[in-house]
DNA sequence: TATTTGATTTAATAGTTGTTCAACTATCAC
DNA sequence: GTGATAGTTGAACAACTATTAAATCAAATA
């Protein structure tokens, strides 16, 4: 396999018709600029927001707390999901180190309740990613139940 | 520890001033209410999306490309993420099957371009997951650089 | 204070995922 | 056709992640 500097100096000869040395550094800078332009920490803590996410259990969570619209104990949300109540715990951990959910201790108990910055980004995964088909079964979809406590 | 329903009959004992049988039904029921409104189809696909995101490679790319705002090439992008060919090519592959981006052949080269769906998901996170600090001395952030072919 | 119950933490394991190497297909130039 | 280059695919292994059981912390109550 060639240099990746010299296969770019073949493209650009394709794109442009012709190409020199400096025209490969210029494009080289450029997309440089683009990448520096993201900002490794911002770009770091978006990565750990989207790894918080991309778990059936935390993601579940994450949905039904925003369905929910308000607090949901742990108890309750121990009904939801199919993991021990220590696994439950972990998953509850990440979600708040991510500021996807904010935790609040009542008494005994400890509720959760979902963060604008799940909310948001639940609201446009949603709707970027609508599934039309609902192919297999088990018909769902619908205005929210607004479950909340009292 | 006590079976989950034993808990949660004493938490809305402790929530309701009192609490029989089936409130603790009713309390089960519009928690699976909660949870069926998700749509099981739906959010496997949400899933799918996040953890094709949720990869410092995959989620960089995405990124360049949403920055990019047009088509990069193969070679181009390889210039910017820092894994071999084969390593680029699985992670674009991945990227395409969660309609992150779209691939175009052009004679022997093949062009990548962030679709609307990764656009929308960039924007929100990247608006959500605001860095102020910028800790870390490299400074960046700043307005598009519009880099593009020609 | 001792006990019970709600929830978290630690450590270990099972499972998944990311990256690479090698082999491959496709396109262009000769 | 051959040879070179752009890019992909599949298998293998290393690195990471999710989940669990057991121990622990914390709040309430007897």
């Amino acid at each position: 396999m060639a240099d990746t500097t010299e296969r770019l100096h073949r493209y650009l000869e394709d794109e442009l018709g012709a190409c020199r040395r400096e025209d490969v550094d210029d494009r080289l800078d450029q997309l440089g600029t683009l990448e520096a332009a993201l900002g490794t920490a911002q770009v770091e803590v978006e990565l750990d927001v989207l790894s918080a996410l991309a778990n059936g259990t935390r993601y579940r969570l994450v949905r039904i707390l925003v369905a929910a619209d308000g607090d949901l104990c742990v108890c309750e949300l121990n009904a939801v999901v199919d993991v021990t109540e220590s696994g439950l715990s972990h998953a509850l951990s990440a979600l708040v180190d991510a500021g996807l959910v904010d935790a609040r201790k009542d008494g005994r108990w400890k509720k959760y309740r979902a963060t604008n910055r799940a909310v948001a980004l639940v609201t446009v995964l949603e709707g970027s990613v609508r599934v039309d088909g609902v192919a297999d079964g088990d018909g769902e979809d619908g205005p929210n139940p607004g479950v909340s406590n009292e």
